[in-house]
DNA sequence: AGATGTGAATGAGTTCACAGCT
DNA sequence: AGCTGTGAACTCATTCACATCT
């Protein structure tokens, strides 16, 4: 079955791809060039035949009797991942959680770049923030287009989360990804992820009932 | 079947039930009294019968014929997850990121709260963050001891979590967020919940391949 | 009547076990 | 011999359908 691009992939197989991904980059610095399944789940603690069958469903990216060859399976997974291209974000809100996304490594790599930030505090407009100069809110349709964002941060207040992520939508983003506790209504064409901080504290004290 | 209390409740499981606590608390702000599971799952996009489920293993806590008292069942749900009472935070590494958490408002609510702070840098030592005085990284053992904080947060640069980990484990939290893309071996007694934000980047970009 | 709580049925996701390739 | 790729078996999670209670 040679690229089923992509009928149904769950979100846990995107995830999990993410995370071999990582993998594999550590194993390239240690300069190692092939590695097996069974190698791969036993240092980082995975399974296996799970790692064949979520690699399977793309194609057939491994060497029978061999294994996978390291630099070779993490292009193939950039490319599946869509990282084989640089992806602009831009940020609404320039608090301090803005700021620290605005200049925080994982979203200024290979693959993602803030190039944008806003927000509706005139004080703050003109600052630099990261690589970029901060700029008003009322501009954000103007600062997609030019910027070439394609995807939106919302690290707005929560009462202004749904009114920006349909700023977004008109501006033309493709994907946003919500810091905010809002639940905002959607439209299909413009995925929204929900990162809630506050849910992974607790999600943690689940554990410290005693 | 009276209260499970926790043979086994799968990690989905508790996700739903911190959702159902925030959506039932959007409805107590609407003074609303009473809600019915499929009111619930019509309004915020639910399942009405997963929400019976999950909560039905915890104990009975609706009325037949009637439905859910909200005010009740967000106090269950809040003993259910432990957050009928506050837990004490620590932040490890106050860089843009750590420092944005310190402020966090979701890192500081009735349950959690943000009492300590440390960074190697002696700059920031004796600065304000948050509603606490930064520390020395060395003085960890103390900090938590003395400030009674359960939960670690890691934002150190991805070298530096490993050790910090470990001293987190010797100074006596509980539990350990980690925000640093490092893979970290871990002790039973001290579970390590991941929150790795390049990973939601990544997902949202596998939905922008064209 | 109307909603909960729950066994039974279905579906999704994971693991097993091995055929097939190198 | 060794490892991938994959149908079949299994496990876990969700949904259905209804008995049960107010």
């Amino acid at each position: 079955m040679p690229f089923t691009s992509s009928a149904e992939t769950s979100p846990q197989t995107v995830n999990r791809l993410s995370l071999y991904l990582r993998c594999l980059r550590q194993l390239r610095e240690l300069h190692i060039q092939k590695v097996s399944s069974q190698e791969l789940a036993r240092r980082f603690d995975l399974s296996a035949t799970q790692i064949r069958k979520d690699l399977a469903q793309f194609g057939e990216f491994g060497i029978r009797g061999v294994g996978y060859d390291v630099a070779q399976l993490i292009d193939h997974l950039r490319s599946l991942l869509g990282l084989d291209r640089r992806h602009k974000v831009v940020i609404v809100g320039i608090g301090n959680l803005g700021l620290a996304l605005a200049q925080y490594p994982g979203f200024n790599s290979t693959s993602f770049q803030v190039v944008a930030g806003v927000d509706i505090d005139h004080d703050k407009v003109g600052r630099k923030a990261g690589a970029f100069t901060i700029q008003h809110a009322e501009e954000l349709a103007a600062v997609v287009r030019s910027s070439g964002a394609e995807i939106g941060v919302l690290t707005v207040p929560e009462a202004a989360a749904q009114e920006n992520y349909d700023g977004l939508v008109q501006a033309g983003v493709r994907a946003v990804l919500n810091f905010t506790r809002a639940r905002i209504r959607t439209v299909p064409e413009v995925p929204l992820k929900e990162v809630d901080l506050r849910i992974y504290l607790e999600e943690t004290a689940f554990f410290l009932r005693r």
